[in-house]
DNA sequence: ATAGGGATTGGGAGCGCTCACAATTAGGAG
DNA sequence: CTCCTAATTGTGAGCGCTCCCAATCCCTAT
């Protein structure tokens, strides 16, 4: 068996020292270029790759970023929104060149060992947590062990923490405006669950948007879970309000929602107009076409990523929150009679 | 600044070495009750973690498990499939006590560093690869790498790659069957890509089946890359030689297809009955309810990451290949009299 | 008492790398 | 030809842990 390969190891095939080897293997200018050469070719001939963990034990830093979500996810994964987060978050991954780790918390009683793990030296040098509810520990345990973290979505303190978030309040408030500009009265919201921001951020923008064009909700809200199931049930409860518009806090649940108007017999959106967040579902896939908030879900991934890695050199060392625009995409759900894209 | 909290640091606040903090913290049985509740405490104390790195470079061991994913899957991103896999993997890893990253190949470009990455020492203990195509250059490479690795789906060659699958051409095949006993005589295949093995087996499978009941399928086969907006178009091809059946080698190819046969006018499953494959989607969500060979993903997910480890620790060494049987959910779109998971 | 033996504990070596610095070499200028 | 400086290369000391074996301890049997 041949002799274990590592820089020592290279280095008396090339006839130089550990050290130099090192400088090529990490690119530094500092050798001269015949050196490097020979060097090079000992190691593809010898298919030589650097040890991970000694690299991370020697030098402190792992190239690892972990990405967190926490429990009861199952629901939640059937939605696009996290095969979308991930791929984004897995692409700028590569790009700074590092790699991802998972971190899924299934049921309450493996979290514990998973934290702290997480939180443990020498595994991961940053970590990215979505999808957290209000008042999670774990953002406690981040901070106790000194790990340099982002969230997605808005942190319950915003100012001491670095986050990148979507403008729900925002999105959602337009919905309402257009729902009154096209007319419609009585408006009804399906929300998401209350312990998420994005959950509350919805509602309230929305609310706030139904106010400001001078209606009132009159009590015409029904919260769901995500699911489709969950939003054809906050639907049918809803209906017997007599509803002539609903606001769905996620795509999955309006879905649900115009299953619920089409099994009562009615029409939507002649009956009732549907508007939803997200706009990750493929147009063509719903009857009508969804008009939803869409929001830039990849580059949310990304720009997550980008800001952890600055807060791991220490580039950044201010929390900061970045908040991406939403866009609302007309489409028929709403009973607009423009067509996509445009704005009335 | 307090002086880093290692082994040795702790054994000096508990007045013990090294070695003895270490056996408390890997839960070795020789140490003293006494000495063992004195260290935990001095742990619990001072919320000392092992080092991660430290750990993987002396026991030449990580701990953590690679997922990869090889390019172009964007596309296949917004497929359930994925999601529920990889929350499977990920539960399972955790039960392992593991940790799972993910390596999601993008553009050729990225390829290569981060194959390079996967297969050097010091990452991962072992790779699960899934979604691979047929002659995928990466099983070359972890081989050469002498990476532990096992094969989600069917490997080009199975007698000397672990791998765990699902019966495709069974599954497949029983469609055929199915909807001939039903009286249908003009079927049509929108097949899934002819360079993975899931592609090839289900259209293998569903033309033996079509065979086998006396039929021919006469060409009417079209291939798809999984997503809905193929299996419209696929099915709009088919239309124009008037099948009366359909099998589509995935939920989403068969959602597109049930929209291209409405848009035509027809009717499912009157004119044209309509069978996918994979049943993860929810049944309620189409109309009419989506008959489908259904697979166990996440069971396949959970098996793979448990033949890992095994080969991992050694306990298992000759190569095998772990089929799971598919079952075929009866819902309406087949045109089926009986009810839901009765088998006529 | 005292030896024997198992239980418990300690210490050395080393995993493969990085980092700081020392040593060497090379290349010009005088 | 020598000296000085800059470029290049080598060395030592860890990083925090595991693993192996030697040292010590505490009983019990003689």
């Amino acid at each position: 068996m041949a002799r274990s390969l590592n820089l020592e190891e290279i280095g008396r095939r090339a006839g130089v020292s550990r050290s130099t080897v090192s400088r090529v293997v990490n690119g530094d200018p500092n050798v001269s270029p015949k050196t490097k050469k020979r060097v090079e070719a000992v190691i593809a001939e010898t298919g030589y790759r650097p040890h991970a963990a000694a690299r991370s034990l020697a030098s402190n830093s792992t190239g690892v970023l972990g990405l967190v979500i926490p429990s009861a996810v199952e629901t939640l994964f059937v939605d696009p929104y996290f095969g979308r987060l991930i791929y984004g978050i897995s692409g700028a991954t590569n790009k700074v060149d590092m790699t991802l780790t998972l971190f899924i918390l299934g049921d309450q009683l493996d979290e514990v060992p998973i934290i702290s793990r997480v939180v443990g030296p020498g595994l991961v040098d940053g970590v990215i947590v979505t999808a957290t509810t209000m008042g999670d520990p774990l953002i406690d345990h981040l901070r106790g062990a000194n790990m340099p973290f982002v969230v997605i979505g808005r942190p319950d303190d915003t100012r001491s923490v670095f986050s990148v978030d979507v403008d729900n309040r925002g999105g959602a408030r337009s919905v309402a405006l257009h729902l009154a500009r096209l007319g419609r009265k009585r408006m009804g919201l399906i929300s998401a669950p209350a312990n998420t921001s994005a959950g509350v951020d919805r509602r309230e923008g929305f609310i706030d948007g139904v106010n400001d064009a001078g209606l009132n909700i009159d009590g015409r809200v029904q919260e769901g879970d995500w699911t489709e199931e969950s939003g054809r049930e906050a639907m049918e409860t809803l209906l017997l309000d007599r509803p002539d518009a609903v606001f769905a806090a996620s795509d999955r649940m309006a879905i649900g929602a115009i299953h619920a108007i089409r099994e009562a017999g009615l029409k939507c959106p002649d009956d009732v107009a549907v508007v939803s967040f997200d706009g990750l579902i493929p147009p063509d896939q719903t009857v009508p076409r969804l008009t939803a908030v869409a929001q830039p879900v990849r580059e949310v991934g990304e720009r997550a990523v980008l800001l952890l890695k600055s807060v791991i050199d220490g580039t950044v060392t201010t929390p900061e929150a970045v908040i991406y625009p939403t866009e609302l995409v007309v489409r028929e759900s709403c009973g607009s009679d423009f067509s996509e894209g445009v704005s009335p």
